[in-house]
DNA sequence: CGACGCTTTGAGGAGATTCAAGACACGTGG
DNA sequence: CCACGTGTCTTGAATCTCCTCAAAGCGTCG
């Protein structure tokens, strides 16, 4: 809410740290100049809020800045499920684009500040600028590839499926600069389960008894890993 | 193999009994017009072939226009995992475009004739035809919008993963013009489980269970839908 | 400091898996 | 056309993983 700390240098798409995973990865000089003028920057979400709604119009192209995020879906019978979670520099907003309305809904897990390219700009595109389209494409076929993983982990146990988890979250925090090895879980148990598709009590019982192998430390929301190698080998075997 | 069946009026885009479902569907005639020109037709793979495989260059875009397949993908450890299953006019390929290599591998259930817009051709179009273009990308949006629906499926029992199965593909089939409530399974129990993540010892039970009830009717691959009412019930409650 | 939500831990139970055996369907060759 | 063999499908019984329900512990925030 108190925007009283204006930068003198204002962050753009040329000077984001995060523009080797935002939209402008793979895009050329020309293309990041258009597209710093087409962004909205500076949204700001209070943990809890969201981001969109599932079933409103389609709000256009997100990138995180800072912060993270959930993505839930909810079927016929209000059963809610967490597509994803969204961490700085990754995109949100694909949910919206086939049909025109979201599909999904995306609510702050803590207070995020986010990028918005609007579904006008985003239909402006189409015509005017072949280069950054095809980058959406290429993102959102990003997307569906994570998808496909997350199919595999589908039919392991639930372990496999907790150190999937972290491993996953650690590799993406490293491609952000961040510690891969020791970093804070933003979501609760309960979260973590219904994305992974087991119960709260059971990662509970798996993290446990990953710290009793010594593969990792928790406690609360603090994780640090222990055996990377042997976190893997759960995963992999 | 054998082409010596060739029509006086050759099948193109625009005169394709597919072109509400395959890549002509929100296509302006314009473009419609040039997709053919781009298009290259009458691919076919016999039952059990590959179309292309998992790890290798990313070879376009491919829309069946006959008979069936699976999407399958390989984790490390090489459980394979079925993505999806394909109809008559959908597409398959968007799993190459972010890597420029296939992350799955597709093989035909039955004899297929396919339409293919090879990856020259995709990636020309990113400067000459951005119409095309956004279609791929809500293409793209299409399937995440699947794996969506499919992550809800997850945390569900045995029978609703069946009977929303079923449901599905009924749906698939009636919006091609077939029959909605009476066809035949391509693909066996193992795909059916493997797909859905259970066994297929359970699918035949489900499917038995199903019987029983009179929600369906099943012989060997052929079924019939005998209350879709209550055959949608046991998925939505 | 107290209240609330989140997390942990335990015991019992349900659903799906595994393993095993038999039935059925399909294609091949006699 | 039928016999045969292979692979698919069905069915059963025992087992296991994970869930459900319940209660207690911990942390956080007003």
């Amino acid at each position: 809410m108190t925007s009283a700390l204006a930068k003198t240098t204002e962050v753009t798409c040329e000077n984001c740290h995060l523009d080797k995973l935002c939209i402008p990865k793979g895009l050329n000089r020309a293309d990041i100049g258009e597209l710093k003028l087409l962004v909205n920057r500076n949204n700001i979400r209070q943990k809890g809020e969201a981001i969109y709604h599932a079933g409103s119009p389609f709000r256009g192209i997100m990138a995180l800045r800072s912060g993270t995020a959930k993505l839930l879906a909810i079927d016929g019978a209000g059963n809610q499920t967490i597509v994803d979670f969204l961490l700085p520099g990754e995109l949100l907003g694909f949910d919206g684009i086939a049909t025109q309305l979201h599909n999904c809904t995306a609510i702050a897990l803590e207070t995020v500040n986010f990028c918005h390219l609007s579904s006008q700009r985003v239909d402006e595109l189409t015509t005017h600028n072949p280069g950054i389209q095809q980058i959406l494409l290429q993102r959102s076929c990003e997307q569906f590839d994570d998808k496909v993983q997350k199919m595999l982990l589908s039919r392991r146990t639930a372990e496999a499926k907790v150190a999937a988890f972290i491993l996953h979250i650690s590799e993406r925090l490293k491609a952000r600069g961040y510690s891969e090895l020791e970093f804070r879980l933003s979501m609760s148990r309960e979260d973590i389960g219904n994305h992974l598709g087991i119960t709260h009590e059971t990662v509970s019982r798996v993290v446990h008894a990953f710290q009793s192998l010594e593969l990792i430390e928790i406690k609360a929301k603090q994780l640090k890993i222990r055996d990377k190698k042997k976190l893997f080998s759960v995963y992999e075997e």
